[in-house]
RNA sequence: GGGCGUGUACCGAAGUGGUCAAACGGGUCAGACUGUAAAUCUGAUGGCUCUGCCUUCGAAGGUUCGAAUCCUUCCGCGCCCA
């Protein structure tokens, strides 16, 4: 493998908040270096929603590093606790899913994770805490609830806080983290990865191995990664996330979103996301953002998509906030007219109302064929394709 | 079971009989600027056949010339006491 445990202990730490704690790991690095047997690298995965974001791209990229150095990365899709729904960081109860709902989920978790790690049976496993967890009983449950007191769980930071603020708190919501611990248990992690906000639930699997009798897992935090608003955690349900599956151009795509990142996300951008060295992009960051920040689009892009496609992405950038065309736009067959514009414009899903339509022609943001429309009232008759395009990011082409 | 409180547009939050399609903030969209879609400034933000009309303020009824605002019932939610 080659390289020494420092090495390996330094390469983590660039996206490691934490390690509980690092001799721990440091022996059982050891020890997997000396017998051959691959560490079990855990992280929890919630299927409530259908998108791996970049959040959690953080924890996994670490993941990788583990499997690139002969380890096995264990997936555990939630499909259990998704039912009881995990309220970390969060102000208020999270809503709990339907089976097929979070079934429906769980299916594409496979393949977005195959974008960051390895997939093969030697470097990855998946498992559905269902599996276990279905066949607990309310004895088993009684038991492992027992394993805690209030007190302890009320430490997690935003159990105590919506204890304090008088905020809904829900019973159900208390035990998410003995489940999660006992996950660990069940499949002997030495490992457990996970953003920042999961260091309660992880450790309370490191305490649950210990007692029963087995190695404790070492607990490895990333910071979490802000949002495409800049100001809170990237997540799915506030919105502000970008996925790993997102096409790589276009008005949702990787390029923009990352272009509009506010600049000063970049160099935790870079750091967490990227493995360039970092006075690399701290001195492209200072000295050129925007330049820094078509790079970091780049560099993403060609992560999880290819070469070809950041390289599209930018032309394409560069050419509509120019003012160009892209080459490709969602077709719509609208027969030859006559046509009000703002109902087409509702047709090619760029507003939502014949009323907003109208308001963006008085703006002045709307456009046929490069040609700035004024008139909300006219009506126009098509004999042959044209594009319409609302502000300088959303196109349409409109075919008789 | 008892008490107090609460339900307003995408979200948060004002408004306690007419001047309310409803302040303000956030978000979103657009305009200007910019070799970033960042930052900043500006505008818009219920629907429509758009200088007017229609439908909204948890739901249903009611009082009134007139209700988001008052009354009744119902539903949802929060906390406290038991």
């Amino acid at each position: 493998m080659g390289i020494s445990i420092d090495e390996q202990i330094r390469i983590l730490s660039r996206r490691s908040e934490r390690i509980l704690n690092e001799d721990d790991l440091r022996k059982k690095l050891a020890r997997s270096e000396k017998t051959g047997k691959p560490l079990r690298i855990k992280m929890g995965m919630d299927p409530t929603a259908p998108d791996v974001t970049l959040g959690h791209a953080v924890p996994m990229k670490v993941i990788r590093e583990f499997q690139d150095w002969g380890h096995k990365a264990v997936i555990i899709i939630g499909d259990y606790t998704a039912r009881v729904g995990d309220p970390s960081g969060r102000n208020e109860t999270r809503p709990v899913l339907s089976g097929e709902e979070i079934d429906r989920n769980a299916k594409t978790y496979v393949a977005q994770v195959g974008k960051i790690l390895r997939t093969d049976p030697e470097h990855l496993e998946v498992r559905y805490n269902g599996e276990w967890l279905a066949k607990m009983n309310l004895v088993d449950i009684i038991r492992l609830t027992g394993r805690m007191t209030l007190a302890q769980v009320l430490q997690r930071d935003d159990f105590a806080k919506r204890f304090s603020e008088q905020v809904e708190l829900r019973l159900h919501e208390l035990i998410y983290p003995l489940l999660q611990g006992w996950d660990s248990v069940m499949i002997d992690a030495d490992v457990e990865m996970g953003g920042s906000d999961q260091l309660f639930n992880n450790l309370v699997g490191r305490e649950f191995q210990k007692e029963e009798g087995k190695e404790s897992q070492v607990v490895i935090v990333t910071p979490l990664l802000v949002g495409t608003d800049g100001a809170i955690k990237m997540s799915k349900s506030k919105g502000n996330y970008i996925a790993v599956t997102d096409p790589a151009s276009g008005p949702k795509g990787m390029f923009g979103k990352i272009m509009s990142l506010p600049d000063h996300l970049m160099e935790s951008y870079y750091t967490l996301l990227t493995d360039l060295p970092a006075e690399e992009f701290r001195s492209l960051i200072q000295s050129n953002p925007r330049d820094a920040k078509v790079r970091l689009a780049k560099v993403m892009i060609m992560w999880l998509h290819d070469a070809a496609s950041a390289a599209a992405a930018e032309s394409e950038f560069v050419r509509t906030t120019h003012g160009g065309v892209p080459d490709e736009m969602p077709e719509f067959s609208i027969g030859s007219g006559p046509h009000k514009l703002a109902p087409l414009m509702v047709k090619a899903g760029m507003v939502t109302s014949n009323g907003e339509g109208i308001r963006k022609i008085k703006e002045g943001a709307v456009k046929i064929d490069q040609q700035k429309v004024t008139d909300f009232q006219k009506e126009y008759t098509f004999d042959k394709p044209v594009v319409l395009q609302l502000g300088n990011r959303k196109f349409a082409r409109l075919k008789p």
